[in-house]
DNA sequence: ACGAGAGTGTAACAATTGTTACACTTTTAT
DNA sequence: ATAAAAGTGTAACAATTGTTACACTCTCGT
């Protein structure tokens, strides 16, 4: 059975390996699987590996000390899971992993990972880039939690999730898990994009969000 | 002249060098000065060196899309600034970099760091180390910004700075560089600190903070 | 096709925070 | 030493967001 497909995950894809199978039976990893709605990592937890996402999807979030929840991201296979982690000195978890699907996972030893870098210059380029770029991400999530109003982060996030050409798009999120994301209140982020479509800024259909009017979305960021 | 003490800083003090000096002459970087409050990096600037601070400190801070500021945080040389960032894909600075005094900074080329990663695997342990201990920084970060009340955020800030013997201590901030840090208004902040002294929770002389109720405290986290 | 449950729209009201303004204190530079 | 600048306390008011509640629509499984 193939489960994994080195080729697109973004860590893996520059490994030039004859044998795929050999590889990963080489690598001292063991493979676990989780039924939807699992939780499969606590924020916290220990984190002595690192774990491959190689089937299904994950959505991860953060529960703060007052208890709410603060969406992050979702994750599709194949996808390392909080890959920095593995080396931080306080290195543990700092999200829930929660399985949206069926999911397998593979856990690799910490020393394997020193054994691929050491071993193989591009794995080692490649985590790094990834590193660098979920580091990116991370700092993208601080400047949209730093924005004040509800509006604002609206604009912000659909400004960047807009392609130049096209100004139609699907988002792939509930207004729940949106308000989630943004850390807001449900009906608080109703009010605010109702108040947009109103204002003829934009227009909703289902999940399909439309551009009408990007100055003035523009403008709710200042 | 030396001005770099490498044994100090996080990610070359593991480096095993018989002649300092010669290692630092055959590093192909560059070395510049920098005034007090001058402005050293600008969010948005490509990142296509690491730059490391050598002498002196420097204050880092968000520009959001609103042009508000949120404060990230102040660091003393020696260290990378924003390691992470010369290996992303879309390597650009996330943040805008301040002397806070006469400042350092060395530039080193990505290939240099390459070079040293692969022939120096302790400097590659420590980079990593880093690198991950950075992310887990910007997970706090992010999970401040995510308490929605100013005293929560407040608690949750003094809590964590508080060592668990001492609950005396020195914030090295004013109220409105604290304030940028929260990403909160500056008289906002005074009166959720004002109500807490009143209320006996802390005891606030110039910048040294007491925590005189940790109980009532850790209940503003709720 | 139909009922249960999930997701959405919206209203009234409470709570928190932001804004602006100004007096006052402390620090800094000359 | 003294003026200028920076930092702090605080008040009135505006604006935004959160809370709670409920009706309505849509989706999905049986």
């Amino acid at each position: 059975m193939k489960t994994v497909d080195l080729s697109a995950c973004p860590v893996c894809s520059k490994l030039k390996i004859d044998d795929e199978g050999a590889f990963l039976e080489d690598l001292k990893c063991s493979i676990k699987t989780y039924a939807k709605n699992e939780l499969i990592l606590r924020q916290g937890d220990v984190c002595d590996a690192l774990y491959m996402l190689t089937l299904g999807s994950v959505k991860t979030e953060m529960i703060t000390d007052n208890g709410n929840i603060l969406g992050i991201e979702i994750i599709k296979a194949p996808r390392p899971l909080a890959p920095a982690f593995v080396f931080s000195d306080n290195n543990r978890f700092p999200v829930d992993v929660t399985a949206l699907e069926e999911v397998e996972i593979m856990k690799i030893p910490k020393a394997e990972i020193m054994r691929l870098m050491m071993t193989n210059p591009d794995f080692m380029s490649s985590f790094m880039t990834h590193n660098a770029n979920r580091t990116q991400f991370l700092t993208n999530r601080l400047q949209l939690l730093s924005i004040k109003t509800i509006k604002g982060k609206v604009a912000h996030f659909l400004l960047e999730n807009s392609a130049v050409d096209n100004k139609t798009f699907i988002i792939n999120r509930n207004q729940t898990e949106l308000a989630d994301f943004f850390g807001v209140a449900r009906p608080s982020l109703a009010r605010c994009l109702s108040e947009m479509v109103q204002d003829g800024i934009i227009s909703i259909n289902k999940k399909e969000y439309r551009i009408l009017n990007s100055k003035k979305l523009r403008e709710l960021l200042i």
